[in-house]
DNA sequence: ATTAATTTGGGTAATTTGGGCT
DNA sequence: AATGTCCAAATTACCCAAATTA
């Protein structure tokens, strides 16, 4: 894969999506497949997902402070 | 520094258009020798491409809730 | 602890993509 | 920075079994 310079934070990868969530890029894919995860397609017919959807999928931890609990189990947004 | 000025934008780099689809400039190559993407010549013989196709198949979702409605999944783009 | 449902992961085959080199 | 070719890794899609949840 290339690098990630910061200005093309635009889209990410399944594998970074995967490693990110902690699930198997297949299992991204079905979500994307379901609709519940947006994702723009290469001309190749690879996926690329949208890093701030995922960020704020996963509760967008801004940096050092603000760590704090975020609602573990009030979003059921995706287990459905 | 105007990099790259906004209004003559017609014409983009291969490596613009891999960054906007988070893939390397070479598969862009490859999409174009495919017949995927419009591909016009330089004198030179390096390719330049149409900002305005790339945004289209990006999904040209300029401000922040614009396609709401857009299918992720209705668009396929493989050409196997 | 049981069933029943969904979700997730593993396997294979085919294509697409990325890295190194010219 | 871009091209062209070779080869390995990643991704896709399909199937079915295991794990998770209610």
């Amino acid at each position: 894969m290339a690098s990630r310079p910061p200005e093309a934070d635009e889209l990410l990868t399944p594998a970074e999506v995967a490693a990110l969530f902690r699930v198997d890029p297949k299992t991204v894919t079905r979500w994307a497949k379901a609709g519940k995860l947006t994702s723009i397609r290469t001309l190749g017919g690879h996926r690329r997902y949208r890093a701030a959807e995922v960020r704020a999928l996963l509760g967008d931890i801004p940096g050092p402070r603000a760590g704090e609990a975020a609602a573990s189990e009030a979003g059921p947004a995706l287990g459905a």
